[in-house]
DNA sequence: CTGTTAGCGCGTTCAG
DNA sequence: CTGAACGCGCTAACAG
């Protein structure tokens, strides 16, 4: 491989004067610069980043962990992250951890090595020690999606309270009273504020709330399916059911069906994220959209002008609305 | 941040004593070997690899170039890399291309400049010069999911022609003659081995080959639902339609919908690519699918096999089998 | 089992 | 406008 000082050779000067003529900085002749490009096409010459970012302390590199690369929501949460870095000249590390703490420890550790210059961080967990091995290592972090309580740390997410009280309040001013909610990990903080937007709800109809109609899970069809199971089991069943994520929805429309029970005609059903356009023939569900693109856009840029800004004086909590969507799953008034 | 350095006067040994223990190179005395993990610990130092690839010359690092992260198989795919990669030390640098060359040499040129030992290629099209950059680099290289003519290459992809032959042969006998094809772009292998396979088991059939019912176009769900509707323009209309991706047939399953006609009763619909069975809950789709995981893991078990073994004698080429997987969109016999 | 020397490829610093 | 010297953090090669 050639280095810059063959092509230094080749045109005949010093390997400075390459240097200067890659990164366009300082003054170089038209003409040793022409001389230098002709020597780099020749050479086929393509500079080590490493021995760049190793001088220069900057990687021009973002690690991006999230917890769920399948999910299609997080897809598009990763394309906004992409479009925005690309956007400023930044390259994307993807990470996946499945949601497990485990795996996000080990890509953490990854990405600090590898000297990215900051991260955006969907928590496994509601633990703080990870925001702070980050920030240990002199690397700016930005939260997405969920809060960490009583971390030190911008966050870029939605409002998944509102979102939740919204999509109850539609199911109970349908008729529904029996609403069985089928959430995500205890600790994961948009698990917990579904389920506080639903009590919120309840408690604002005058209605009781059932605590053994709420159901802490996984963001898994097959949690959504076993959560559904167990709800369908109740006496009485519950008229409604409420799911924590679009994975969860679709384990429940699998239990429903497999129950012989139709949607929404014997149980109504809402949920969280969408599924994007491009995946669905008929959208039927109605849901609580979240920006998931613009999220990761924003977060992006969030981090990027921390990034040159240096050391933040306070932290930004940015919160992105959701949008209920009707659809065909939540069904008519009751009677 | 803490150096190698730093940590080796803090244990009282030279700095290759604290190398050896991070990466468990060479005799390390038991004692020392504690001494020196436990100044790794106090300083909370996290080795540079930058600095170390610069030296060993070896990032184990991969890059993965696809086209379009948006659709589940490339996902899938993702995985199988990502797992495989990870199962071996190494980290995967993700790039999506949209399909677009000029992404693609973009991304080709940030993976070489980042030194990645190894790049696994969905090309965008079938030109050569891209494989050709990369060997230039002396950087391995095999190509996923698409073959690129006359180029010198390890290749793991699947039997599309295969898939496509068996489909039609599906259709074929279940009565349906005019069988419309609604294929990738011209000069990407998989859409023109669609439609190789397509035209094979119709020759095999003695049934005449429509040229007009052959469109190449994209593989998005607009261009599913462009071509669709034009087919649909045609006399007689196509009893049958052939998706050559999972994006085409929701395209044409809208167009179809938008159209007043029913799927399989007014039109029979047949694709390649399955959906993941986490985002469908009622698979309907007659499919070839393809094993996307397995895909990506073969691929980067032989790209890993090459880092290893040196400059291959000769190039393989990897076939997987598709699987024909019949479901309703099919439909019944003709009467 | 441990240390010394040297240098990976580049950019910063300071001089011309 | 151009260049020489030096060092980023780490490890290969060679001692001892």
């Amino acid at each position: 491989m050639a280095t810059i000082r063959d092509v230094a050779k080749r045109a005949g000067v010093a390997p400075i004067t390459v240097s200067r003529v890659i990164n366009n900085s300082g003054y170089v002749n038209e003409q040793t610069r022409a001389r230098v490009e002709a020597a780099i096409a020749d050479l086929g010459y393509v500079p080590n980043v490493l021995a760049r970012s190793l001088r220069s302390r900057r990687t021009h590199t973002l690690g991006l962990i999230l917890t769920d690369i399948s999910n299609p929501f997080w897809t598009t949460v990763a394309r906004g992250v992409e479009d925005a870095a690309s956007d400023a000249g930044f390259n994307v590390i993807l990470c996946n951890t499945d949601e497990s703490e485990a795996e996000q420890d080990k890509y953490l550790h990854v990405l600090v090595q590898k000297q990215v210059d900051g991260v955006l961080l969907v928590p496994a967990s509601g633990a703080i020690a990870p925001i702070k091995f980050i920030q240990s290592q002199n690397t700016s972090v930005v939260v997405l999606d969920r809060r960490i309580p009583d971390s030190q740390a911008d966050v870029v997410r939605c409002n998944s309270e509102g979102g939740a009280y919204q999509l109850t309040r539609l199911l109970l001013s349908l008729g529904h009273r029996r609403i069985a909610m089928l959430s995500g990990p205890r600790g994961v903080s948009t698990a917990e504020d579904c389920v506080a937007g639903y009590r919120r709800a309840l408690a604002e109809a005058g209605a009781d709330v059932d605590a053994t109609l709420i159901c802490y899970g996984e963001f898994s069809l097959e949690s959504g399916y076993d959560m559904t199971v167990q709800m369908l089991a109740r006496t009485p069943r519950p008229s409604a059911l409420f799911a924590g994520n679009n994975f969860i929805a679709i384990g429940a429309l699998r239990a429903l069906r497999d129950a012989g029970l139709r949607v929404p005609e014997d149980t109504a059903l809402v949920s969280f994220d969408d599924l994007p356009a491009d995946l669905v023939v008929d959208p039927f569900l109605t849901v609580a959209a979240q920006p998931a693109y613009e999220m990761g856009r924003q977060a992006t840029e969030l981090l990027l002008a921390r990034l040159s800004a240096g050391a933040p004086t306070t932290y930004q909590e940015i919160v992105l609305p959701t949008a209920i969507i009707v659809r065909g799953s939540s069904g008519q008034a009751l009677e």
